[in-house]
DNA sequence: GTTTGAGTGTTGACACTGTCAACATACACT
DNA sequence: AGTGTATGTTGACAGTGTCAACACTCAAAC
């Protein structure tokens, strides 16, 4: 018996596990967050964490589907909000897509990068994602019958703005990019041009 | 004296390292790269990288150096072909930047995963990354030149093209994307849109 | 041609990590 | 009250990055 407070069980470690490695990757980054150093920090034995997650890779990949879903439900709130017109809408959400990476990137950086995840199967973070792109797809569809953007695959072209965004939030967040004027200067003009491309072209280019 | 040839010096482990080391990242992922075990396939001890790279941090910023390195000039070798249209040379550039990624996944990853990399300072990485940008900064000037694409600040576009090609190089690599057909129609496409958005507008969009 | 010093490679050691087996405790249900 | 299961603990092991102390090699200075 060894808990900081005297308790010999936690309570409902499995949760403060997932809240508390989320903290420290935030703190110092995926590469910080260690096993031992959680479990010291929550005042429980080296040992505890295996009791609710089989390994180290699967916490982290707890951490990261939290992150897809949080990502996700920020995007919803921005559909749900009404700007103008409804392709300022799409583009919207392009920006807080990227936003959401600048705000989080330790966490960003965890959900797609697989470096830190040994294990072979991770369908728990793949269908994270996949639920994130489903929503993506509604969104295109939506906009391809009111006539914003072209009528193709819906698929592919959530694929494309997918890229895109994410593209911007990964080169931004590893400090790959640095922007002569504002930060939210280029993430407007890189949804901008993205949109320009997807839109419905009056002439075919010569 | 263990070496496995019976030399007690190397003859040139500095550059024995950074290949082995790129080797071992190819077969199993950087993760699987770990200091001791690149040493013993060298037949070396475990120290003896340490006379060549201050810690483990520094011989991956040399890896993926190298990378961007080779990056560069398989871009440079598409500039240098010469395919129809100009406009279309540049979009090419694009698509070998996919592939290069695809045929490299761990490696490319490394290069911009800076995950494994615990350094503050990464001067020499960022120069490589630079001066990838550069040479795209350079062909997007011309480009504009040409009246292929808009004319804006070099910059700002060369960030834009860059986020678009990373970005599906990433998740193509990550598997977050499972193209319904070829991969290559995806990488087409995803080059054709980011094009057409930054090409000259016939119309303002209404 | 010997000496010497810098460059390079080796061994021993330390603290740290993820992980497992064996054991201990607390709670829920009969 | 008794018992089984979920949860938490301790001890142990192999593996890691890294450092200090030592060994070897070779080229330049005498």
């Amino acid at each position: 018996m060894s808990s900081q407070d005297g308790r010999y069980h936690h309570g409902d470690l499995r949760a403060a596990l997932l809240t508390e490695a989320a903290a420290m990757i935030a703190e110092g980054g995926a590469a910080s967050l260690t096993l031992r150093g959680i479990a010291r920090r929550l005042g429980v034995s080296r040992a505890a964490p295996y009791r609710h997650f089989p390994d180290k890779s699967a916490l982290l990949v707890g951490v990261a589907s939290a992150g897809f879903a949080r990502l996700g439900e920020r995007l919803q709130s921005i559909e749900a909000g009404a700007p103008r017109s409804s392709v300022e809408r799409f583009r919207r959400m392009g920006e807080e897509y990227v936003r959401f990476a600048l705000e989080n990137p330790a966490h960003y950086r965890l959900m797609y990068g697989k470096e830190a995840l040994t294990r072979e199967d991770i369908p728990e973070l793949h269908a994270s994602a996949d639920a994130l792109l489903a929503q993506l797809v509604d969104v295109i569809k939506a906009q391809q019958r009111s006539g914003g953007i072209k009528r193709q695959d819906p698929r592919t072209q959530a694929y494309i703005a997918w890229s895109t965004v994410h593209g911007l939030a990964s080169l931004l967040i590893e400090g790959q990019i640095q922007p002569a004027g504002e930060v939210d200067d280029l993430i407007r003009k890189t949804t901008r041009t993205l949109l320009d491309g997807m839109r419905v072209r009056r002439r075919p280019a010569p």
